[in-house]
DNA sequence: ATAATATACGCAATCGATTGTTGTTTCAAA
DNA sequence: TTTGAAACAACAATCGATTGCGTATATTAT
């Protein structure tokens, strides 16, 4: 077990007869080292093939140049493609990345809030968990000025950076783009709604209902819980049992608006002719599904880099934290096969 | 900016006139200190809100409670999942998990090695990238005895831990079932094939065939680089112009067994009775295409499991890297409708 | 009672980079 | 030639935990 010694700035300094802390700084290129000297360090020290430890600096600084990640569960597309974007845009600034996922548990987010705390992230982002509603977990990043960026599932208020898309002109625009196909009852798989994005995704659908003279009916909107595809399906067959069903849903995700059209199309139910079908997220199986599934695109990569950029720059200039920024994206409804009545 | 100080050694140290070294055993339960001040100590730790600095300790030890990983892309379901079972068995033992992704590029692969060396990773997770045959990049690695498993995609020989399934016989079962189902002549859409797992799913698929008193027929073995939906679907028109077109597939992953699908019923013709398919990976849209895709499944987050628990052993135990350990594990042919000729 | 062995704990160096302070050169202007 | 400023570089403390070695006290055996 015989370790081979890396090169520090210690030995560069005996190379070169300066002193280490001359070496830190040519490295750094601080202006109070010369430019010869500043040349000849970093010659020298990529000769040597130096690597410095960022440990060793971290330590010192009381930071790292790592970004922590909180999200419920990776292994779903829009997650893992905001993970992507994130991953990419810090790795380019020579920042890491390290990743929690709570399985919508509060006490798993209470408890990775903590581990990445111990880790000196210096910064994090967030997407909260369905069963977040109290956010003090949170409140010593803030105590210690490492910035907080929220993604998408973000909290009502907290003093910190904030990307989202406009979930209230995405599900009015969902909705509007149904009443456009004819739909005339259009119900609503809505997420829970202490959520902030089901909850304004409701919203725009109501007034959406509203301002075009249709009349919103109780019983067609649905809180399921998870808007998994056992909850689509059961929500499917409860409005397909309805005296009066409706001629239109709009799911606030892929995933429950799919088992419906699967459901619904058991059932012998023509889509989107008698059932006009819009979800929520631009998921793969939103191609693949037949009829094709129309829905909302989150430009899930591009919230990751926005999300790393806002910490990066306050990692770089060391900004207060003082912050209370929102970038909101927009999005874009797609229409496939599932809510286009124009097609033949 | 003020930075309200953390407790460290020191202060509990003072607190109970200890020398930070007693306290730094007491708190590691090292048997060189009495039971009492153990327990005094933890339970001041405790009151103190006391958080060990894993800096302080890592720049110490030389190495960190970190795993990294590498990944091509991890917006894909199995990598996805792969990652998924990391982390939380990682978090577990108290380890965080650092993630990169070469999207399938060598150069790529070989900075992330690098960075993940400078973290001072305790161990690494590696899922090759499709361009990779040259692994001397994870040299440094074993030259410092930092723990490597590598993953799915791994290299032929290489000095250490290696967690796969069996590709050789999920290509052979999966193709045995289109026999079947009655199939003559199966093409084979093969991935890269420097890629070990494609070489074996392939290799998989000649046996079967010549076992079972098939003619194996290279006009219907393409290999196609990135297995691609827009390849697959390539692919699948060159089959079906053949003069003799087959009448199964077997591909190497899903996405182009769903190109596979879509395109043949475009053309009118009839899955399963005229064409049986079977893809692999069991990614979520083989059960929403229509037909279900039949597939083989990976156990995807149980190898992230198993990956994870052999890099905690070693650095647990200080093991020595001279290992060359295979573990393998088994898939699983899933029939669903687009194989299955017996339904109806 | 004394030597021998445990047991319990402290000293101080160490990991590698950073930085406020201080000291020395260098060069130009007076 | 003198003086002042700017440019350059070094000293030494610091971040917090770990650990080899050494010492002091307690326990046991003889």
């Amino acid at each position: 077990m015989k370790k081979k010694k890396e090169v520090t700035i210690y030995d560069l300094a005996k190379e070169l007869n300066f002193s280490p802390s001359t070496i830190s700084r040519a490295l750094n290129n601080h202006k109070s080292i010369g430019k010869k000297t500043t040349k000849k360090v970093q010659k020298t020290a990529e000769e040597f093939g130096y690597r410095p430890n960022a440990l060793a600096a971290s330590l010192r600084n009381n930071t790292t140049k790592t970004i922590g990640i909180m999200m419920s569960r990776i292994n779903r597309p829009f997650q893992a493609s905001l993970i992507t974007g994130i991953e990419k845009t810090a790795r380019k600034s020579n920042f890491n990345v390290i990743i929690t996922q709570s399985d919508d548990k509060y006490e798993n987010e209470v408890k990775n809030a903590k581990a990445l705390y111990d880790a000196r992230i210096g910064g994090l982002i967030v997407s909260l968990g369905m069963e977040t509603q109290d956010t003090s977990h949170f409140d010593q990043y803030v105590k210690q000025n490492i910035p907080i960026v929220f993604v998408d599932r973000v909290p009502e208020s907290f003093n910190s950076y904030r990307v989202i898309i406009d979930n209230y002109a995405a599900g009015y625009r969902a909705t509007k783009h149904l009443i456009e196909q004819g739909c005339k009852r259009i119900a609503h798989f809505a997420g829970a709604q202490h959520v902030n994005v089901y909850h304004l995704r409701k919203k725009g659908y109501l007034d959406a209902i509203n301002e075009h003279g249709l009349q919103v009916d109780e019983e067609l909107i649905l809180d399921l819980k998870t808007l998994s595809f056992e909850e689509g399906k059961k929500a499917t067959k409860k409005l397909l049992k309805l005296e009066n069903p409706p001629d239109g849903i709009f799911s606030a995700n892929d995933t429950a608006a799919v088992s419906a059209i699967l459901y619904a199309k058991e059932k012998g139910i023509k889509i989107p002719q008698e059932l006009a079908i819009i979800g929520f997220n631009d998921d793969p199986i939103s191609r693949i599904v037949e009829p094709t599934l129309s829905t909302v695109s989150h430009p899930a990569i591009k919230m990751g880099e926005i999300s790393t950029k806002k910490i990066l720059e306050h990692a770089t200039r060391k900004l207060d934290t003082a912050v209370s920024e929102i970038t909101m994206l927009d999005t874009e409804v797609i229409v496939r096969n599932s809510s286009n009545r124009n097609l033949k």
